[in-house]
DNA sequence: ATCAAGATTACCT
DNA sequence: GGTAATCTTGATA
């Protein structure tokens, strides 16, 4: 169980930078959601980064419509939205307000709450101790996890039970960098980051 | 009103 | 490695 008053939440001016800094940056931090006596946690270790004014993969690249109107807000505003019939998908709004790019939170190494998060997840104990790496290896599982739906979509990450707690940053031979996963439009962008090398990483 | 696509996952071979 | 599932959204009429 962490101690989520030893670190600082991270502040809206870590938020109001440019996308990509911000995806990069995240990178270490811990995700943190307070659900009344259940502290969720979880250290990001992949994340993508999605700017509606250069990148046609991103919900804001046509402009602001009712589900995609939070990634406007300044940076620091958690959007989720829903996809496939299935699954939602969590975001970390970034830039200044009217911006419209976010970084897609794609995977967490579980740190607090993981009993929780195997009940979210499977509604059953684990099969195998293989089982863990598949708990948040995915931006679908990290909100079926920590029970993110789109009751939180909206949420102030500086001031809400939803935060990140700051955390040194990564080194840089630490980060790996690639094409991001599942889209057909802009594939080309190297805007996926992760943590070289840790086994609770999506795919 | 209708329709195609989707920032995914689980399960199959 | 391939694909079905499932339903919301945004575009077009």
């Amino acid at each position: 169980m962490i101690d989520t008053t030893k670190y600082p939440v991270l502040p809206r001016k870590f938020y109001i930078r440019p996308v990509l800094t911000v995806a990069k940056d995240l990178l270490g931090k811990v995700l943190i959601r307070q659900n009344g006596k259940t502290l969720f946690a979880g250290r990001i270790i992949e994340v993508e980064a999605y700017d509606g004014n250069v990148d046609e993969a991103a919900h804001t690249f046509k402009g602001k419509t009712k589900r995609n109107e939070v990634m406007f807000n300044e940076g620091g505003y958690f959007y989720v939205y829903f996809t496939y019939g299935a699954h939602f998908c969590c975001n970390v709004v970034t830039g200044k307000q009217n911006h419209g790019s976010a970084v897609l939170i794609r995977a967490l190494e579980p740190l607090s709450g993981i009993d929780e998060m195997i009940k979210n997840r499977f509604g059953r104990k684990l099969k195998n101790e293989k089982e863990i790496f598949n708990l948040t290896s995915g931006p679908g599982k990290v909100c079926k996890a920590f029970g993110f739906n789109r009751e939180h979509t909206g949420l102030d990450l500086t001031n809400s039970q939803v935060f990140i707690l700051d955390r040194p940053k990564l080194k840089k031979d630490r980060i790996g960098i690639s094409k991001r996963i599942g889209i057909t439009k802009s594939i080309n962008l190297q805007w996926r980051f992760f943590e070289i090398g840790n086994p609770y990483l999506s795919r």
